[in-house]
This record gives structure tokens, C-alpha cells and sequence, in this order.
DNA sequence: GAGTGTTAAATTTTCGAATATACTTGTTTT
DNA sequence: AAAACAAGTATATTCGAAAATTTAACACTC
């Protein structure tokens, strides 16, 4: 029981995309076929596969016969991955709040609620704690931009999220900055913007929020260049 | 000699998607492993990881222990993906136009009379002929958004680009709708105002240059879904 | 000592057999 | 006849050995 249905190849995808996510493997760091073979227990083929997927996704870079690697992180794609999202999700709030119906309404509540709630009870100390945390952060703002009426920008979407949240702060020092502000002030702003239909206000607020959050991570990947540097 | 150093998975990559994009596998039909083995006399792990690379830039469908299929088209998808283009391209455009150095402004001039050249002496008999002139006007749009300064955003126009041209119309006969439209003048306009740095007329003649062709594909679309239904 | 070729080791990539899963066809049961 | 079941077939997926390629180590020449 409990017997996943998906392939070996998805299994694999999953785990090895979770602990790129996690720092499990640093940036730029070489992922050696053989290794990755012992530590996930399976042949050569799921695993390519999931590399492959993983380089279509941006998240690993692969070298012609010289195999795979983390993809390195630098401020360049910091900044370019953000102003993107701000360009790309902002225009997707803009049709969802013009498109979206009480569905739509019903998944924000929902999602802030769920977010606040973690929010009030998050521990930072918690690597799962985080986790949780994020994941609910994420889930409201797809929210936001889920009746954009555009699979293709959906998709953009999420693949734009997933290159920013590998900036994310991972050392619990580091977050300091991150957790000054006024997260459930900020994330309410913007959800009620949404529900009154208040096109230029919500999305003022939305890109401000990601403002925000890229000076939070441009700082702190800074600091972990640096961090990185030092410790050579 | 000749012998690429691209590896076989990459040879592979490239001939199945010039195959789907060509039409010689039609939409949905499903693509079988042994029948793709002997066409390029490969085995199992090259045209698998083809396959998956494929699939995540949505040229493909997976279904999980049910192979592959060539992703279907629609009247849906093709009005997102055009729209989106759209929505993309002219703030690229824009921004190329805001940054855009000396280089750029010579791949303007220089793809689009590689361009004009190709459509004096198009000959709608010839795949080879037609191929150039997709080609050709490929890479004057891809000149025109090229000083964006956004990677991101030159990944997604490329795949956007991708899944609009499948909905290329295949059949000579149904090219009519296409070769009616004065295309040299559309080009040429673009590139003039774009050089001229003339922001918004630039970008209103891309976005209109945009909504002739999604409704010229969407014609041959239907005429094809029709042709395809009759057929039966 | 810097450069150059040569062999050995490490690593990626590919192949085809082996396995697991889905589909088909025919049979039985209700 | 419809549904449920049961081989048998077709197909996708996975494995580990084999082949190809790159990297490292070493000796040799200038």
C-alpha cells in the first residue's frame, strides 16, 4: 500500500526538485550520475529523465557529455526573474480581477486565511515550519492570478516562482530582513484590493509586495556570496 | 567528419521536433517508443529523454505509463498563446527600443532583408522554400525583441513562439489567407518605427501585425479541424 | 619548468534485455 | 445481452552492462 502510482522517473523528479529547493545541493554544484544512483536507489534512465526535466525547468543545467549540474544563482537572474514576475503576475491579476468569479473570491479567502494562520504559529527555528509557510505563501498568490483565463501565463507563472524561490533565504539568521515586515498586513492589502475589484490598487500593492521581496533576497543572497566567499 | 558532437539524445530532440512541427506526426497522434526506435535507429534512453524535453516545452503530452502523445492543438490554446504573445512582445519590444544599441538595430535591418529576399522568390510549392521563409521571419521577430535585457522573458517568447507555430498552415492550398496580407509592408513598418525608437507606434503595429495572423491561423484552424471531421 | 603526448581512471551516454503496466480479446457468469 | 473475469498481447518503464567521452595522472621532450 501507499504505493505511489506515478513512475519511477516522477518520483525521482520530485525528490531531487525538493532538495535543489532545500539547498540539499548547492548552486552550480555537479550532479554526478553515480551518486545520485546510490542516494535515490534507481538505474540511469528515472534519473536522466528527471534531470531532463529539471534542465527544461531552469533548475539544473546540463553540459553536452559532461553531465548535470545545480543552476547557478546570480543577482542578474535575481532581478531579471523578479521584474519579470512583477510584469507577468500583475497583468494576470488584472484579467482575474476582471474575469474571476465567486470561486475565485473563495480561494483567496481561503488561501490568506490558511497562510495567516501558519503566519501566527510559524517557528522559525522549523525547517518544516518554513516549508509550510512558504507553500501557503506560494498557494495565495497563485490564487490571486488563477482566473487570469491563460493557461500559458499560469504556467509562466509558475515557472517564474520556482526560479525566484531558490533565492529564498535558507540559513534562519539570514531572514531578518524577511520577517520585518508586515507579511499579513501586506498580503490582506492586497486580497482586499482583489475582492473590491480595485484594479490599479491591487496591482500597485501586488508589485510593491514583490519589490519588497526581491530587495529582502537580493540582500540576503548577497550575504551568502559573500558568506560563500569568506569561507574559500 | 560531420560528425555532430551533439549527443544522440540532442539529435534525436531536434529531428522529432521538426517532425511534430512539420506535420509528419499530426496532433495527438500517439507517438510509440518501438515505432520512434527504428525510424531513427536509436534506443530506449536517447528518445526518452527527447521525449521528456519535449513534453516540459509542451510540444509533447505524457500520460504516466502510457507513453507519449504529440500535444494536441485548439482554438483555445492558440488564442491564449497568441494573446500572450501579444501581451509579451510588445513590452519586449518596448524595452529593446529603450536599450537597444547599434547591434540590435543592425539585426533588425539585417534579418528583415534576409527576410524580404526569402518572400521575393517564395515558392509556395516548395517545403524547402517555405521552411526558409518561416525561418526568416523567425529571427527578424526574435532581432526586434532581442535587446529586452530579460532573459526570462526571451525564453518564454521563444517558447511561445513554438506553440504558435504549429498552428502554421501546413497545406499550400490553405495559404491563401496568409499570402494575401502585404507582409513586406507589415515588416518593414515595424522595423521603421522600432529604429525610429517611435514606442507606441511600434508596438501598436506588432500587436496589430499579431492579431492578423492569430486570425489568419484561426481560419486555417477551423478549415483544418473541418477537413479533419469530414474526413472521417 | 612548460609543454606534449600517453595511458589509466572516472563519468556520461547508450543499448537491449528484463520487468511492470495497460490494453485486447475471448470466456464465463448473471 | 451485459457485466465481470481471465489469459494473452502490446506497450511503457526500468535496470545494469557496454560503449563513448572527458578528466586526471604521469612520463617524456624541449
Amino acid at each position: 500500500m501507499a504505493k505511489s502510482s506515478h513512475s519511477l522517473a516522477a518520483q525521482v523528479y520530485a525528490r531531487l526538485r525538493q532538495e535543489i529547493m532545500g539547498g540539499t545541493f548547492a548552486p552550480a554544484e555537479p550532479l554526478r550520475l553515480a551518486q545520485l544512483k546510490d542516494r535515490y536507489g534507481v538505474g540511469f534512465s528515472p534519473l536522466r529523465e528527471a534531470l531532463t526535466r529539471l534542465t527544461a525547468e531552469g533548475l539544473v543545467a546540463a553540459e553536452p557529455m559532461r553531465g548535470f549540474c545545480v543552476a547557478p544563482l546570480s543577482l542578474e537572474d535575481l532581478r531579471d526573474t523578479m521584474d519579470t514576475r512583477i510584469f507577468v503576475e500583475t497583468a494576470a491579476l488584472k484579467r482575474s480581477i476582471l474575469h474571476g468569479d465567486d470561486a475565485w473570491e473563495a480561494r483567496i479567502v481561503a488561501t490568506l486565511h490558511a497562510f495567516k494562520l501558519q503566519l501566527a504559529r510559524r517557528d522559525e527555528s522549523d525547517p518544516e515550519s518554513r516549508e509550510t509557510l512558504e507553500n501557503r505563501h506560494r498557494d495565495f498568490h497563485f490564487a490571486l492570478v488563477s482566473a487570469s483565463g491563460s493557461a500559458r501565463m499560469q504556467a509562466i507563472i509558475e515557472n517564474l516562482y520556482l526560479g525566484s524561490a531558490r533565492y529564498r533565504v535558507l540559513r534562519p539568521g539570514d531572514r531578518s530582513a524577511y520577517l520585518a515586515r508586515n507579511l499579513e498586513e501586506e498580503h490582506t492589502a492586497i486580497a482586499e484590493a482583489s475582492l473590491a475589484r480595485d484594479t490599479d490598487q491591487a496591482c500597485a500593492l501586488l508589485a510593491e509586495h514583490y519589490r519588497r521581496t526581491a530587495e529582502s533576497l537580493e540582500l540576503a543572497h548577497r550575504r551568502q556570496l559573500g558568506a560563500a566567499t569568506a569561507a574559500q
